[in-house]
DNA sequence: TTTTATAATGATAACGATTATCAATATAAA
DNA sequence: TTTATATTGATAATCGTTATCATTATAAAA
């Protein structure tokens, strides 16, 4: 049963990428974060437990993590990116307050389905979507 | 019949704003294009009429006709701002090529409907969405 | 029509997240 | 081992957008 950093390991030996001991702190330290992470949790993480490695190599592995196809990033609201991992999780999207920044996960089969029909209507083939919806919540809403 | 022009000056003596030359040239501009436009055609067509007016006015320009409802900005893509306008314009959403950025725009009434259902469920009240549907398109496939 | 309070302007410095650069080092295949 | 080359960390650069600030323009009041 293949994990993360097996599956790691094989796209970086596709591609002739190597496997080096940063990546494998880097991946180990995402995965340690539940949900959406943002680069500076995950650098704060990393500094502590070894203060030597560098931001620009989190943001490098990142993106091969994100290629490789492991991890999503978000480009939400303030310009920062989050991430969140795609293995063993479903698809959903995302319910965004402005207010709090809270976030709520949902998925629905039909908009999904409609998606589709639309592309093909369009001669379009789907990679991704991305579908957010930005309101109040219940809480801020009291 | 209240056009663009008449909405902004309303908006601006509302907030206790003022209606100025500046403005006025933006709006008249802006209202040139047609679809989605980027702040460097409508910073290169205000030079041409006017090159004394600077980027700046132009940049806060657009952020108070996005508060005022009659424009509508998007991040799409490579970091750059999209500014598209609302008035008398349908909601729609978007296709978007990767390949060659072209943008094709659809509308679809049960997926809005879904999406308010969703929202009702979490107590959330929906002020605005975003989707876009990225792939290739019919061109692009070719 | 002045006066007056304050909003707007243009030039430009600053911002800030991400990328590029580069010399030193590490990896892994031969 | 050797060797080709990928990777690293430090840090400079990027670039769209904002903030700053002294000067000027607007519009309501006098
Ligand atoms: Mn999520
Ligand atoms: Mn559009
Ligand atoms: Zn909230
Ligand atoms: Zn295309």
């Amino acid at each position: 049963m293949l994990n993360e950093f097996d599956i790691f390991k094989d796209f970086l030996h596709q591609q002739k990428l190597r496997w080096t001991p940063q990546r494998k702190m880097i991946l180990d330290v995402f995965l340690s974060f539940d949900g959406h992470v943002q680069i500076e949790s995950l650098h704060e993480k990393m500094q502590a437990q070894d203060p030597s490695l560098g931001i620009a190599t989190l943001y490098r592995t990142l993106k091969l993590l994100v290629d490789c196809g492991l991890v999503e990033a978000h480009s939400f609201q303030n310009g920062r990116k989050t991430y969140e991992r795609t293995f063993h999780v479903r698809h959903h999207d995302h319910l965004i307050c402005t207010r709090c920044e809270t976030t709520i996960e949902f998925e629905h089969p039909l908009i999904e389905k409609y998606q589709l029909e639309i592309c093909e209507q369009y001669g379009f083939s789907l990679k991704s979507h991305k579908m957010e919806l930005l309101g109040i919540c219940r809480n801020c809403r009291k």
